[in-house]
DNA sequence: AGCACGCCGACT
DNA sequence: GTCGGCGTGCTC
């Protein structure tokens, strides 16, 4: 017996189909789909076998299997195929299309044990009569009596030699059970009264099989109770569910609410859980006892059999492409593809679509769901813009006195208060703290970004740089910023200004403890706490009743991220952050300093007018030929030596060039960290139309380099990020 | 990714 | 004369 195994190597040299016998005493317990232990060269790996070979000549030649670690399929035929058909989209490794499938615990290095955790279980023997000799035997069955199976742990007062005996005599049985670490409570069907709205979009959806859907709903107009209702529909007709969520908003609440309707129906996979249990979740989805799956990008890869909605809420959310690592993929296409499969129905739900989901829709490749309104029949909270080019002059730190004024309002009145401070992107490029003028790149309308090595700004798209000066080229003050404020600092400026106050700082640095962010959104929930001060993860998905005021410090940074999609995601996050306010009876407000008051993304945001803003942006991508307009492909090449790498990316752009007509192409231009452990970065950008037509060329490119090792060239396509 | 093979410089 | 630098190539 023959089998093919692809082997856990991160290069793409040995990327490939390695052949291998079976031992005889091996033979009958093997199958497509288990991981093995196979020689390699002078190594043992880890490996997937892929196929069993019904003939196989040459046999002599071949190294045989070390061992099966599996007695599980870890990859069943769908996600094999699925594996293939992601190597296509990607032009990635296919190793990496695999391993991205599966939770960490099984990627584990060859050597590590996985463990299973056991209960224990004891029940009385049916077939054998009672007869005890002790009283702790006594107590012992008489606990079975009561209880049917009893777990080890409660005989924590009765000696073990009693339960020895019991068990030698067989009076009583040992079971073993596996414990799973996590619990949900029961399925109980409440179904919650639904507006009318809600109900229609429910019946729109359920009365299709597969068709492709945009739910556009505002922020609270009851999106995960249309989900859930929608859920109830296809699990009663046997079938099953994946719910894909940002991480961010991937909140205990959210999880709360899911398993107070379906209870230890739900797997839920998030960055709160150790591996061990995202292990444990993985195996209740592959042994059929979840149905519907609810965590981020990844568990579109949940090995779920027959499912009958994906649904993927926040749609335009950036985390659901795998940006930083290969295989870069979306988790929308990756929906596709299962749809397809199983010929279910996706749903792309958001308050804010993406511009492409958008596009989609009013072409009519999706069906355009609306939920317009919010089920507390509330209108959205009033938004105010604070002009820091006037606020400023008057202030000393970072908060107006309208804000100043409004937390006050909101403290006395016993309610919460939530602030939005937007740290990303800072150091990256520059800023007047006196009038807030950027750098922007006279080509490519895009702000330029800030290279500390060489004191210049850069444009990543084309290349153009300047010098940085210490004036302002604007106002000619010598106030250029070039670093961030951090929520720290902010935080201490907070207690200053309202000292009897109980403030909240909520960031990467004080949630990365594993537990503390559920802690401090139940710990906020409860009213221990009246601010919430936090970066983009107090925007998304928290749903607190008294909290009344939103304040956005400092709107201007996302807009200042040199991407062509700062606005979309300026203007998604204020409307995000905004919906935070006002969720129950009270009255909310928002107020949001900037010092770009005129700002369509921001203007548009405070009124809530998102069809106006996508318009406005939709013209402007037509104009500069960005996505949904031309597709977007991002080839990176880098090397140790910088000189080869950057004479490579010629080469390649020349090869581009000669074979695309109607390509506008890019570069080569240094990426934005031009040397990364010593590895220097070029990158080429790609805007095009047709798809097919740039594909066999990058494919063609790609594997010309796989067998050489000075450059190592990649491929991203459409690109979040271009930086 | 590892690990060996192989072809040139400074040394006990 | 050798020890060892790390460039190139292979792994079923």
């Amino acid at each position: 017996m023959v089998v093919g195994v692809l082997v856990e190597i991160q290069n793409k040299r040995v990327d490939k189909i390695f052949d291998y016998l079976v031992p005889d005493d091996l033979k009958n317990s093997i199958k497509v789909g288990f991981r093995v232990v196979v020689p390699f060269g002078r190594m043992e790996l880890d490996g997937f076998i892929v196929t069993i070979y019904d003939n196989y000549s040459n046999k002599d030649t071949l190294k045989s299997i070390i061992e099966i670690i599996d007695s599980e399929i870890v990859l069943n035929d769908e996600l094999l195929l699925l594996g293939k058909e992601m190597q296509k989209i990607t032009l990635s490794p296919l190793i990496s299309c695999y391993q991205v499938m599966l939770p960490k615990a099984l990627k584990a290095k060859h050597g590590k044990k996985m463990s299973i955790k056991y209960d224990i279980f004891y029940r009385l023997n049916p077939d054998k009569d009672i007869v005890v000799s002790s009283s702790s035997q006594q107590k012992i069955v008489e606990m079975l009596k009561e209880k049917e199976k009893i777990i080890r742990k409660d005989l924590l007062e009765i000696s073990s030699s009693s339960l020895n005996t019991l068990l030698k005599n067989e009076i009583i049985i040992e079971e073993k059970m596996e414990h799973y670490r996590l619990n949900y409570s029961n399925y109980n069907f409440i179904k919650k009264e639904l507006t009318s709205e809600q109900q229609k979009v429910v019946d729109e959806v359920i009365a299709n099989d597969s068709n492709n859907y945009l739910l556009y709903g505002v922020t609270g107009s009851g999106k995960t109770e249309v989900y859930m209702e929608i859920i109830d529909f296809y699990l009663r007709e046997g079938k099953t569910c994946i719910v894909l969520v940002p991480e961010i908003s991937l909140t205990p609440q959210m999880i709360q609410r899911f398993s107070e309707r379906f209870g230890d129906m739900i797997a839920a996979i998030h960055s709160g859980l150790s591996d061990g249990e995202k292990y444990d979740e993985w195996r209740r989805i592959v042994r059929g006892e979840a149905s519907i799956v609810i965590g981020a990008r990844s568990a579109i890869f949940a090995p779920l059999k027959n499912i009958g909605v994906i649904i993927m809420d926040e749609e335009h959310s950036e985390s659901y492409k795998q940006s930083d690592s290969n295989p870069r993929y979306h988790a929308r296409d990756i929906a596709f593809l299962r749809a397809k499969t199983h010929h279910c129905s996706i749903i792309f739900g958001s308050a804010t679509p993406s511009l492409e989901s958008m596009a989609r829709a009013l072409k009519g490749v999706y069906k355009l769901l609306e939920l317009p309104h919010r089920v507390n029949g509330k209108s959205l909270p009033h938004v105010d813009i604070i002009d820091m080019n006037i606020a400023s002059k008057k202030m000393k730190g970072y908060f107006s006195f309208e804000l100043k004024n409004a937390v006050d309002k909101c403290l006395s009145r016993n309610e919460q208060v939530i602030l939005l401070l937007n740290r990303r992107g800072y150091s990256s490029f520059i800023t007047c703290k006196n009038c807030g003028y950027t750098f922007k790149c006279p080509n490519c309308d895009i702000s330029l970004t800030y290279h500390k090595s060489s004191n210049t700004l850069r444009c990543h798209y084309c290349g153009y740089g300047e010098k940085v000066y210490d004036q302002c080229p604007k106002c000619s003050e010598p106030s250029l910023n070039k670093l961030g404020v951090g929520t720290q600092k902010i935080e201490e400026e907070l207690q200053n200004i309202f000292p009897n106050s109980k403030i909240l700082r909520m960031d990467y640095d004080t949630t990365s403890r594993k537990g503390m962010h559920e802690k401090m959104i139940e710990d906020f929930k409860n009213h221990q706490y009246d601010i919430l001060l936090g970066t983009q993860m107090v925007a998304k998905g928290l749903d607190f009743s008294n909290v009344t005021l939103v304040g956005v410090i400092n709107a201007d940074t996302t807009l200042n991220i040199p991407d062509f999609r700062s606005s979309e995601n300026t203007f998604s996050l204020l409307s995000q952050v905004a919906g935070r306010s006002g969720r129950s009876n009270k009255e909310g407000k928002v107020i949001i300093q900037t010092f770009n008051p005129d700002h369509y993304a921001i203007y548009y945001s405070s009124k809530y007018d998102y069809l106006s803003f996508y318009k406005k942006e939709m013209n402007i991508r037509k104009q500069l030929k960005y996505p949904p307009y031309f597709y977007l492909s991002i080839i990176r090449i880098n090397g140790k030596d910088s000189n080869i790498v950057y004479q490579e990316s010629l080469k390649i752009k020349r090869s581009l060039e000669r074979n695309l007509d109607h390509v506008i192409i890019l570069g080569p231009s240094v990426a934005s960290i031009f040397r990364v452990n010593n590895i220097y970065r070029y990158q080429i950008l790609l805007k095009y139309k047709n798809e097919e037509e740039i594909y066999f060329i990058i494919e063609k490119i790609i594997n010309h380099y796989k067998n050489q090792s000075k450059v190592n060239v990649d491929v991203d396509f459409n690109p979040l990020q271009l930086l």
